[in-house]
DNA sequence: CCGTATCCACATCGATACTG
DNA sequence: CAGTATCGATGTGGATACGG
């Protein structure tokens, strides 16, 4: 990783579109799948009915499914005790332990800084608002969806010299120096 | 809420469902921005076009989405210099810094065990194949969907007395001793 | 208890068209 | 260049019902 990067191992890149660790990033990023490890790497292991309580809001559905990947991407273990109550304990693997570490720095990050960005939402908000109206009805337009103001004619182009104009009208935050 | 568990500092907790941390988490743990947020750290302040190519794949809508995003949590600066091409660029800011250290380590984690993981995989696949038919068509059902097969005679309740049997006939992972 | 299956409202995202 | 707006296919995720 120290100049140019390409020779130590058969790297993988995400910035790359069709790499796999763009989709590993993606999974690994998920909301549940991060809690599941920073709670499965917190206490032991744990029962699914566990989780459940555990990680508030969480469905059924997104539970197992967030679960089931994770096993099949060899971050935790599934063991099944055939006992009375059927039991499920689900282990973080060593590679899920190897990502542990991560995952809390994510969600401590998140829970530390949380009052920053609200800070600065509220900041940008102020600067920003009317830019996004507050769309009271769905759209002002007449009952029948305007079909013909999609078209409309299409004016021939008129010179273009002046390829693309400074005089710029979008959204501006920050300006700097020409 | 208030009682107990909670004095030090008004701490959020992303386990709880109606933290807004658990929210900040998901968003910071989104594919566009964790990439953008790398990109961003690794080499200065980059123009828009420059993350196009940066970031391949991203479409204008995500990029823009993505972006705007993280100027309004604070994460990055947007700065428009009017030059003859219009020209912006996005830089970390002290917050976004704050985080790239740990999106390096997730994007990082990704690359590393990207084989692993696949490793992984493919053994799971090897043992739970079977479950997951390879489905070759939509649906075989008939034209008009079926309505009527959805209801189905409820049975009454049978001797439920069992409450929860052992006799456990469900996917298999690894077996616990009871 | 520990799931699976289905329905369906809603969010996401890429493609496309257009604008200052 | 750096966006904004809209459409439409697809995905996501909660609610519900049910089964070993």
């Amino acid at each position: 990783m120290t100049a140019s990067a390409q020779q130590s191992t058969p790297h993988f890149n995400a910035f790359a579109a069709s790499c796999p660790s763009r989709r590993l990033l993606d999974t690994i990023g998920d909301k549940w799948v991060s809690l599941l490890i920073v709670a499965l790497g917190l206490r032991g292991p744990l029962r699914y009915s566990q989780l459940t309580s555990q990680i508030e809001g969480v469905s059924q559905k997104m539970l197992t499914q967030s679960l089931r990947r994770m096993e099949r991407d060899g971050l935790v273990t599934r063991t099944l005790t055939p006992s009375m109550p059927v039991r499920v304990d689900y282990e973080l693997t060593l590679l899920g332990q190897s990502l542990l570490a991560v995952m809390n720095q994510l969600k401590e990050w998140a829970e530390l800084h949380m009052s920053q960005v609200d800070a600065a939402r509220a900041a940008y908000d102020r600067t920003t608002r009317g830019l996004e109206p507050p769309l009271p009805s769905r759209r002002p337009t007449a009952t029948a969806t305007g079909a013909d103001t999609r078209i409309s004619a299409r004016r021939a182009h008129r010179s273009r010299s002046l390829w693309w104009s400074t005089g710029y009208h979008g959204r501006v935050s920050a300006v700097g120096l020409a």
